[in-house]
DNA sequence: AGTTTTTGGTGACGTTTATCACCGTTTTCA
DNA sequence: TGAAAACGGTGATAAACGTCACCAAAAACT
């Protein structure tokens, strides 16, 4: 492992057992992914656990060809990206995509399995990190009922400047609309209302929210 | 505890240690509900694990006035009713109501906490539960995206159905427009769309499935 | 028995949203 | 440099859905 990756790890889980530490170290395995990137696929069998050691990665579902997004995992407070298939071999139900240069650790599951019963340091963590996912999707799964695409893109909006830091998001109307699983002329509509609204200024391929 | 929910106890746990089982006769809290009864409410605060020993209650969500049905916990399969409040004091994100005679043992936090990581077994279907809860959320999740009314109805029928093992539901066209955060005519509509179709057959608050 | 509540049916209407068609501009790439 | 792809804008249209208004039958209640 790089020094790099083992400051990163120190940084996400820095109260672990020392032990359990060189057991990460030594099965641990490390994957870089460049924006964009697919980390796991929809319907894939992975006999691993991916934890995010810097970066964010989106989380997406498909079902009928409709493409939509479901919440962020990052590092840190919410790093874990699936569970589904920690017990139950089962596929994965959903598909993780990078939002900027990603640091990955995989952990074998048959040695997640054993951590988890000997450090409770670890199994803290598994289940906090569930419980965020859960309330994130639980989250999500609100404003699909109650929210309008409107609203929904704000959100949307809020949540990707945050995320940066930033004013700026630099995203073509093409990938605001598969996020939020709908077609590119009803953003383009709703941005152009928004603009009209003074809530952002368009330009092209970025969009930049006015500070209120 | 009486020796019924001693029965319905090991029927649900048949395999945990014989000290934890004492332990739950110690700790363990007892609570029977008439079908409808509301066992927690969306916003409250509770400070035990409520565990479905027999019985089936649906978890609703509640956002901007809009109520709808999340997904059904039941004995047997994924019995744990709420996880989000286990290692953090948070309220809770839902609420839930019986669907029959049901009986739920109340755990203390404190104790889960501390059986979490002195019982494998424990901890093995506190996970497993989880991530039940979990893909049965998603599933949901994707159904409010991807399917229309029409098609949501027809889920939701033919699962009250198998849940019941019967053709017959007795409902109102009210209860169900509740369920699926709609309002009673579109209910109406879409149930006299079915009849027609010959997919079921109507009489006062009570929709009978036609067999296929 | 008479009143109220619940249940279900239906027409009319407006809003939201998806889709199609088409256009011009910018960027990419061969 | 020239073609192809990506990007964004816009009008027309239709389907899906929520809402309002109103009605009649059945059930519950006093």
């Amino acid at each position: 492992m790089e020094p790099k990756e083992f400051r990163y790890l120190k940084q996400c889980f820095p109260s672990l057992e020392q032990m359990l530490y060189n057991e990460i170290l030594e099965h641990g395995n490390y994957l870089s992914f460049d924006s964009g990137a697919y980390v796991v696929k929809q319907g894939a069998y992975i006999d691993f656990l991916p934890i995010i050691l810097k970066g964010v990665i989106k989380l997406y579902a498909e079902e009928d060809g409709v493409e939509f997004l479901l919440y962020y995992v990052q590092s840190g407070d919410s790093c874990i990206l699936s569970f589904n298939h920690l017990f139950d071999r089962k596929p994965l139900q959903f598909s993780a995509v990078t939002e900027e240069d990603t640091c990955v650790l995989c952990l074998p599951l048959a040695k997640v399995k054993e951590w988890f019963i000997k450090y409770p340091s670890f199994s803290r963590i598994i289940i906090k990190d569930f419980q965020r996912n859960f309330e994130d999707l639980l989250q999500t799964a609100k404003e699909f009922v109650c929210l309008g695409i409107e609203d929904r893109l704000i959100k949307y909006l809020l949540h990707k400047s945050r995320l940066r830091n930033s004013a700026d998001i630099h995203l073509s109307h093409q990938t605001i609309a598969t996020d939020l699983g709908t077609s590119r002329e009803v953003i383009s509509r709703i941005t152009k209302k928004l603009e009209k609204d003074g809530f952002l200024l368009q330009h092209r391929r970025h969009i930049e929210l006015v500070e209120l």
